[in-house]
RNA sequence: UCCCUGAUAGCUCAAUGGUAGAGCGGCCGGCUGUUAACCGGUAGGUUGUAGGUUCGAGUCCUACUCGGGGAGCCA
């Protein structure tokens, strides 16, 4: 109508009364009356905020009973009126023929009744199905809002701190990241594939039923040589932040694990900061730090969107979240960890898994160090080296105690969630790095730019991995880490 | 990948081995400044797929597919 605003539904919300506005989305409840010749509640959304605007369609518009009365869910309506306040507070949007209002209908939804998204409650499950749909429901819009703000977040909290964002390599031609099975990246013709002449059969490189062949001959292939999608960023931005000092990536990560549970994608997203001249100590901090300014971010900017994880999601998630806010995190070496978990097994706590130094913590033992004897997040430190990464810096002997060598290791682990961040102190010794990978059969050859950052100008550097999708949960209080990207990718699932 | 468990209307779920039902949603009507509205009517089904047992299978058995819970691996 002459003289009105095309807005937004979050600015209509917060709009003059009396002011005319123009509200474009899609139709989320209809109810009609018949009282004063006809009159129609549309709940009108945009996904631009957590509520919808209620327009009042009165029976005078010219489609009234031809359009208006046929609006089914998620129909997308252009809508003309003046805003004015129910008696409740909130603005809604007054549409009649005095006043020049009017109800366009862009798009009606085919066959409603086969229409999956109803308004009413769906299994996560059944949405799961729908993921081109998802996103227009409550709590899928409500993520979607959220995973902006958290990326949103996340560049903020580390440009204001002076790291540089580094776009590591989303292909790789390394092979050993180390961190899990890998997909492979090839351009070859599977079904006819180059073969090292005169090299002997190899059963493992052999086709099932195909005639005897050689080893696969990677030369011919895109990069002349073997390439995977990257596993992590890590061992990349490392280069960088021997150089620029503070690094972080923020980017798509892949593995090829047959995980089959509710805190494991094949295609996730991670953030990785690196900085120089720095201690485990001083990248716990940093950890810290990142994790409080994210939930500072959720609750400060998308309280709308909170509301509603505490109240239909997790009951209690924004009381979880502020008291992770006030408390500092405990830091606890591995060493003493193991003993406390010995003292509960001794006053009666029964475990599945047998505790024993040297080996890692299985999910029951580190769900009862943050949920049931702290009750807070707790940051394990110093682990045994024989289960921890060749890059993790060597600990000097005897470090908390402990019988045998540990290696500058961390992870941070959340009420609920788990383990949310895994981190070390690099390390910086050529010699001992050199004996590490020996050690630990890796072939050496492959990590020679790794190594040439231990050659030229070594330093000490720290860094950490979050998942931003264990965040994403555990911010949003949502148990399923499919629920909390928009397409998840996990073994048998890519549809979309 | 292992253990447990499930798959019935668009959705959420019922149905002792014996004629497949309800609520919500859709459609039609009534009522109402409503907001998970309410009342009446109505349409809607190859019971996940493929076999088997049985006079008879949604129900029992086998395999497969997919979902959920737990575990391993990890972020």
């Amino acid at each position: 109508m002459a003289g009105s605003q095309w807005l937004r539904v979050v600015d209509a919300l917060k709009a003059p009364v009396g002011s005319r506005v123009t509200i474009k989305g899609w139709v989320r409840t209809r109810r009609d009356s018949k009282a004063e010749g006809g009159l129609s509640f549309v709940a009108v959304h945009d996904g631009t905020c957590f509520d919808a605007m209620q327009a009042v369609v009165k029976g005078d518009i010219a489609n009234y009973a031809s359009e208006v009365c046929k609006l089914t869910t998620h129909c997308s309506v252009e809508v003309d009126g003046v805003v004015s306040q129910t008696p409740k507070g909130g603005n809604e949007l007054q549409v009649e023929a005095s006043t020049g209002g009017a109800v366009r209908v862009v798009g009606y939804v085919d066959d409603p009744d086969t229409y999956p998204i109803q308004p009413k409650p769906h299994s996560f499950e059944f949405l799961r199905e729908m993921q081109h749909l998802r996103v227009r429901t409550n709590t899928f819009g409500a993520v979607a809002r959220m995973r902006h703000c958290l990326s949103m977040a996340i560049h903020r909290f580390y440009h204001e701190r002076g790291f540089f964002y580094v776009h590591t390599p989303i292909i790789t031609g390394s092979d050993c990241e180390g961190a899990g099975n890998m997909f492979r990246v090839s351009t070859l013709d599977m079904l006819n594939l180059p073969r090292v002449h005169g090299a002997p059969a190899n059963a493992e490189s052999r086709m099932p039923n195909a005639a005897p062949a050689g080893p696969i001959d990677f030369s011919h292939d895109f990069f002349g040589k073997e390439t995977h999608l990257t596993v992590s960023g890590q061992l990349n931005v490392e280069t960088y932040c021997c150089a620029l000092s503070r690094v972080y990536t923020f980017g798509p990560t892949f593995r090829a694990e047959n995980s089959n549970t509710a805190r494991h994608l094949a295609e996730f997203w991670m953030i990785e900061p690196e900085i120089a001249f720095a201690n485990l100590q001083q990248d716990s901090e940093l950890a810290e730090d990142f994790i409080k300014f994210l939930i500072n971010a959720a609750l400060t900017e998308r309280a709308d969107d909170m509301k509603f994880f505490d109240e239909r999601i997790e009951k209690g998630l924004i009381q979880r979240l502020d008291h992770v806010l006030k408390t500092p995190f405990r830091r606890l070496p591995y060493t003493e960890a193991i003993k406390i978990l010995e003292q509960a097994i001794a006053k009666g706590e029964k475990f599945e898994y047998p505790v024993k130094w040297g080996t890692d913590l299985q999910s029951e033992h580190e769900r009862y160090l943050t949920e049931k004897h702290f009750k807070q997040p707790v940051i394990l430190m110093n682990y045994p080296k024989q289960i921890k990464a060749f890059y993790m810096r060597l600990n000097d002997p005897g470090t908390d105690g402990a019988p045998a060598d540990t290696v500058a290791a961390m992870d941070v682990l959340v009420p609920g969630v788990g383990e949310i961040i895994g981190g070390s102190q690099r390390e910086e010794r050529l010699s001992v790095l050199d004996a590490r990978i020996t050690e630990m059969g890796l072939p050496i050859g492959e990590y020679w730019w790794y190594r040439d950052l231990r050659r030229f100008g070594t330093v000490p550097h720290a860094g950490f991995g979050l998942g931003f999708e264990r965040a994403m949960m555990f911010i949003t209080g949502m148990a399923n880490v499919r629920d909390v990207i928009p397409f998840p990718r996990t073994p048998k699932n890519a549809e979309f």
